[in-house]
DNA sequence: TTGAGTGCAAAGTGTTTGCATGATC
DNA sequence: GATCATGCAAACACTTTGCACTCAA
């Protein structure tokens, strides 16, 4: 999914569901719409300045609480100080490859987890609601020192 | 692992390593490795104070970094608003299985898991450092309703 | 004896809330 | 025009830090 349809599915789908449809929401989809990466409420808020100037930071958190309960954003947790935030390109259940230098994020789906979370339910009696698994490590280009920074 | 044994080996892990066995490590570590469910720092500030009346919030906070920089604990993230702590029982690397209504944890360990890290790493030229997993589920005990709360 | 460890209070950080104003539908 | 959304400031919750004192080695 490229990056200008997510930005479109997620404002329609805030229209959908009955959001009224402010420059202050559109700029924070657009600005999380055009990073590959992750980015944590304050970095998100610089971005948006630049397309919108004054929105405030708490516009932001009350934003990304509201992506991610509608699924159009998620919440990455692999430092547990820092939650950081990003738009759900696809729509069903997915995970996260994280460059811990530069921030990209590959998403990727994956039989075997789900398989995983089928025999530990058998084993072990749970039911299973929902699982977290992320990846951190080094891109190429950043492994290479092909990036600057 | 017997939670004692747990106990015993970060207690020696710590003299090893030449930190100070002090009465409030020494408390720290039996409060946790009574539990087999995961506490946040608060909880387990409460739960020491049973043992060690008079140890403060903040040692919680330094003991907890160290155990988890020693490897003896482990960051539990499934919620990013409240991180929670838990004794390793395994050396190894592994992953938690969490009963969302009693807290209650199942350690895991998965080839699957690594096996996907490296066809990740193949496919998308990372190198892989690390990875979370956790599942989030409701325990036996808990979903019939035979366990109190 | 001496430096690591502790407790207290204060500072720091990140996030949420109350409320008046403003904009969308 | 009614209601939802925003911005500001204040409140909040959690965590870390500075400093003097204590205690394990």
């Amino acid at each position: 999914m490229t990056a200008p349809a997510v930005q479109r599915r997620a404002l329609r789908v805030l229209r959908q569901r009955g959001y009224k449809m402010t420059p202050q929401r559109r700029a924070v989809v657009r600005a999380l719409s055009q990073t590959t990466s992750h980015l944590t409420p304050a970095q998100l808020h610089a971005a948006v300045r630049e397309i919108a100037p004054d929105v405030g930071l708490v516009t932001i958190y009350r934003t990304l609480r509201l992506l991610v309960e509608l699924g159009l954003a998620c919440e990455i947790s692999a430092d547990a100080r820092q939650p950081t935030y990003l738009l759900s390109r696809p729509a069903e259940h997915h995970h996260h490859l994280i460059c811990s230098k530069c921030g990209h994020v590959v998403d990727f789906t994956s039989e075997a987890i789900e398989r995983l979370g089928r025999r530990l339910a058998a084993e072990t009696g749970y039911t299973i609601q929902n699982h977290v698994l992320e990846f951190v490590g080094t891109c190429p280009l950043c492994r290479d020192g092909r990036r600057p920074r």
